[in-house]
DNA sequence: TAGTCATGTTGACAGTGTCAACACGTGCTA
DNA sequence: TAGCACGTGTTGACACTGTCAACATGACTA
């Protein structure tokens, strides 16, 4: 049995229709907004036909699932890039870690709001949800490896990670949604994210050794 | 010229069509999330033809947007009612504030996924923008004329408001829309939020007076 | 009294998601 | 080697949607 699929020998079957319906509906959801990614047009864009997306996705839904999906994976991967030779990460590392965050959620402002609030149910889709985790995971598990590094303060108030996790999305959310908003101060986003770590990051600045 | 729209005499004219539509959009958007809003549906429950509601609404992002202007409007109502007899806020009083922010949040996730998530643009609704500001206002005020009573402590950290806005919305969206993310600790909302709110408030905890 | 205007209705159309029925090609099996 | 089953792609069809033009209704006004 072969796996690999063969693809642009058979005029007929595409290949690896899945993933192409995939990078056309990202594209055009890029381009043109959530309203813009039609089953339709995707299949245009993969010249198939109208219904050739059925036989990889039960519904619309579940082809915006994976594109959900896809997104998550891709913000993991850029995470956990950003701490590629980072053994113990110290606040900068942190630092840079959460602007890369940021900055993939307002370079995709369409794809950001499909991963973050478009219910899909949980159980409905699991690895949707598994993906979703592994950015977190990353940013904790940096954290406890500084902390065991020495690099980081361990802070024992328990709602650290929450809260910068919160604060982060939230503040992406914000300049996506309602870039005028007077509490953003008209200033970039990237400016807005270093007030809001200044303020939360010193309480995981090791204290300098007492001389 | 009376002003007072007669409502129920007329079988042919409504009365009151459009605020007629948006509660009825809110009902479905409520009970059935966005995909259940539609026009003709709309229609529908407030016994309208189909084309009636464009006599009021340019199109269905317009009477979407004015549903989202609402759910402005009634948070912004409801900071003001939670601030209606606090002269002298204090870190209890906006604590208080944000959570009856967040079970606002929590109690219409259809709504404050379309408040929040729709790119309205600015300069196409305005007013919504507007409205949008008004929570926020109340937010800052109270903590202004805190300061002033001395009741909260003056933060030259400037971003604190930000930080505690961001945060906040950005819980009650993960909340909201990845529920069973590890991050939350299968903790109820208004848990969650004390734990983010016991590591900002204390900045606005005013000193003790020194003996 | 006639007419103007805001408001509501009906008919129509293109576009969409979805499904059943059919077509194609590959690989297994008798 | 012949036949068949199955995964994959296509076409026809349907109900539903947003939207608009044309028309109807009724209240106010000159």
């Amino acid at each position: 049995m072969s796996d690999t699929a063969q693809i642009g020998n058979d005029p007929y079957h595409h290949g690896d229709l899945a993933n192409a319906c995939v990078r056309a509906a990202l594209s055009l959801l890029n381009d043109h907004g959530l309203s813009g990614v039609t089953l339709r047009e995707v299949a245009r864009c993969i010249n198939a036909s109208r219904s050739a997306p059925y036989r990889h996705f039960a519904d619309k839904r579940d082809l915006l699932a994976a594109c959900a999906q896809n997104g998550f994976a891709r913000l993991a991967q850029l995470a956990e890039h950003l701490l590629a030779d980072a053994t113990a990460p110290d606040v900068d590392t942190v630092r840079t870690l959460l602007h890369g965050y940021a900055r993939f959620g307002a370079a995709n402002p369409h794809l950001y709001r499909l991963m973050f609030a478009s219910d899909f149910e949980v159980d409905e889709y699991p690895a949707l949800t598994a993906e979703a985790e592994r950015a977190f995971y990353v940013l904790q598990g940096a954290i406890r490896a500084g902390q065991q590094a020495g690099t980081l303060a361990v802070d024992d108030r328990d709602g650290l990670v929450l809260t910068l996790w919160s604060s982060v999305h939230g503040l992406v959310s914000l300049h996506n949604e309602l870039p005028t908003c007077s509490v953003l101060d008209t200033r970039a986003l990237e400016a807005n994210l270093d007030r809001v770590l200044d303020i939360l990051l010193p309480a995981l600045q090791p204290a300098p050794v007492p001389a």
